[in-house]
DNA sequence: GGTGTTTGCAATGGCTCTTAACAAACTAGT
DNA sequence: ACTAGTTTGTTAAGAGCCATTGCAAACACC
């Protein structure tokens, strides 16, 4: 059973059914149980604002489709009839993340409370070889997470995969291009071996900021995500939702031109932010241009730490760059943080000094706290967990996806 | 009778009941029928997905609140009982906009069509004097105005004040700071004659681009509309929605660092666009800056169209630097559109060449129409109708705003 | 053990849309 | 002119969902 569509589509269009309201309510009630998990019935109904009488249908029904568990009834110490904890299932629904990197393979599980249940990782040269190669061996790792997972009691009820590159707005299973892989204009359902349980590709910058953001403890509702790779791209996230602009482009930071009389770029224009602070452009201006595009991060990591000059400069140069262009972004978007990722999240030591300052010295007409930049806590796990959490996010979202028990 | 709160809440938390779905189902209809009259219900229901019983029951409130009127029998020539024409009531619902400028007053009603049906404007020195003299003559000719719609069959609904200056997010009634007027932390409330009738603020250039997305025949439905007055603000319509951003300090344009060793600008930084693109410094470099801050614009139309070499140099440098703001713009947000608004749209004959050179030049890696970039339509009256139109979207999205027949 | 309190559930009612049936109003064909 | 066919708008019955009300169950406190 595959949770298909987009979770969380606000139709301001289109009539309104009693279903929609049901919806509505279900993912209410559930959302409030995770968010203050253990909660009985009437604990739910105040909060929320619906009747005991109503909570307690939609918790049946909750219950029916395995999103919700009772829990043995708790010794309060009040008086009064004690109420029945509910909390989120650990067993039944579940979400498959999956990820092909430059380097390597990766699938996880995780629970309807986010919890990741199984992790795998492979390592794996994949750039250039064939897609329908690559995704066979990804097919084989998913299979094998999907069967450990079954063994935890999961169900899987979606399928997200994480790629270094463009993925269209619209459903379709496309991966446009990707680079790094060599890939253009792949389908995945072409080359999946099960019809099934093809999963659905998703740029894996996205990905990973929005783990951060579902990660977040408070949630930071608007946001800048940066995120290198061999490009330098942005996800928005906007009222806690995924932005893509109008034509799926939107957060394109690695071509702001930061200095417009500075170098040329392959884009055809003069300045932008990854002559300054891409992969490439720093390695050359480390003076390690001759190692290649191999792991880049880890060899810069190691350079700075040894305190190579050349590379803290490089890094502060690439700072003072990615501070312009937040400005650019902060004083657009005004957001409430921003956060580095990516392989910046590795280097951010060296990176956060310069961008601060450039950012302290330019952000001046409005409340801005250098707190507000950090780097993800999630790292490179990011991508992967968001892929999982995903289909978590949409069962919440509308708990309807779950077949009825 | 006010039409209170922002419209449109996703309310994306909260549980639905039975009214909300009543409420999204009238606003479904009203929308239909705005959007496409002369229907009859039958055509209602076929075009939204309820049934002819709903859409009659639905229409029937709707016409008993006076936003719906049923015009006679149309004789279609087709077999069957012919339909009875439905369209948007030309009567009862209205909206009320206000305006105070450096230099005039405004007074505009619309009636739900959204067809200006009164109109007034008053050239009035504002500069400087006090808050509430200003605000008592406003405050008179929007009684004038509401008097001349009432002979109309009007009834004002809502009412909503552009102003040039700093608007927070919340309601209350407060005017943060409008340097131009010379005004800080002014409550509007404080200062109107009759309680019953103190309008909402709102910011001029908001409201100038939302009027030029509701004009526009087909939506853009993302879409940046820059404006200029004695600043450069841009104002972020995103999905059909103003975009505030976490702070409500969005679309700040005016200081993204466009040559980052540039001039220094008040705010602190160096080479902010305000430098090149600003009324004062586009006056300056025209070696106009004698004049004072008077209709700058005018006067700067004048020179540019009589071929005076410095004020043409001094447009085209002020839009290449717009070009190179707007191209970060466009990196970052990825919008259907670029208006030039404000005082720009009566420069635009100057500003465009460079503006879209610099467009071209830089963005090479998404499809980017150079159409995409356009004037504004509306020009100076965009912000009256604006705040007029306000009300009467509000009252589209949620009809039950109106009193019950 | 009795009282008071809180919980969860069942019965009833109201609101809203859907389904089904029907009268009204028109065209087309004879 | 008259009938048949088609489309419209309304009405009545039915279904889904939540609110209200009442009540038994389960606990603390005295």
């Amino acid at each position: 059973m595959t949770v298909v569509g987009r979770a969380g589509r606000s139709a301001s269009n289109g009539p309104a059914s009693q279903q929609d309201m049901r919806r509505q309510n279900l993912a209410v009630v559930l959302g409030a149980v995770a968010a203050h998990s253990p909660l009985s019935r009437a604990d739910v109904a105040g909060r929320v604002g619906l009747t005991r009488a109503a909570v307690s249908s939609l918790v049946d029904e909750l219950i029916g489709r395995g999103a919700v568990t009772e829990a043995a009834a708790t010794a309060s110490g009040r008086p009064g009839r004690p109420g029945r904890a509910l909390a989120l299932s650990g067993q039944g629904p579940a979400g498959l993340g999956l990820e092909i990197g430059v380097g390597h393979l990766g699938a996880c599980v995780v629970d309807l409370r986010g919890e990741p249940r199984v992790w795998r990782r492979e390592e794996r040269a994949n750039a250039g070889r064939p897609a329908g190669e690559v995704l066979a061996e990804v097919a084989a790792l998913a299979a094998a997470a999907e069967a450990e997972a079954a063994a935890l009691g999961l169900r899987v009820d979606g399928r997200i995969l994480a790629v270094p590159g463009v993925v269209p707005n619209e459903p379709g299973g496309l991966v446009e291009r990707a680079p790094n892989l060599g890939w253009r204009g792949v389908r995945l359902a072409d080359h999946w071996p099960d019809a099934d349980t093809v999963p659905e590709p998703e740029n894996e910058a996205n990905l990973g900021a929005l783990a951060d953001y579902w990660n977040a403890g408070q949630p930071a509702e608007t946001f800048v995500h940066v995120s290198a790779g061999t490009g330098v791209g942005a996800a928005l996230v906007i009222d806690g939702r995924l932005f893509r602009g109008a034509r799926g482009f939107a957060g394109e930071l690695g071509h702001l031109p930061v200095h417009p009389d500075g170098p040329g770029c392959a884009c055809g224009a003069r300045g932008c932010l990854e002559q300054y602070a891409g992969e490439a452009a720093v390695l050359r201006e480390a003076g390690l241009a001759q190692y290649g595009p191999g792991d880049a991060v880890a060899l810069l990591a190691e350079r700075a730490l040894a305190g190579h000059p050349p590379t803290l400069a490089a890094l502060e140069r690439a700072g003072s760059a990615l501070g312009l262009a937040l400005t650019s972004a902060v004083d657009l978007i005004d957001p409430d943080g921003l956060v580095l990722g990516g392989a910046y999240a590795d280097l951010a030591d060296w990176l956060l000094p310069a961008v601060r300052a450039e950012l302290a010295a330019r952000v001046t007409l409005r409340p801005w706290a250098p707190e507000a930049l950090r780097p993800s806590a999630l790292g490179r796990r990011g991508p992967l967990l968001g892929a999982a959490l995903t289909t978590v996010r949409r069962i919440m979202a509308d708990p309807t996806l779950l077949p009825a028990g």
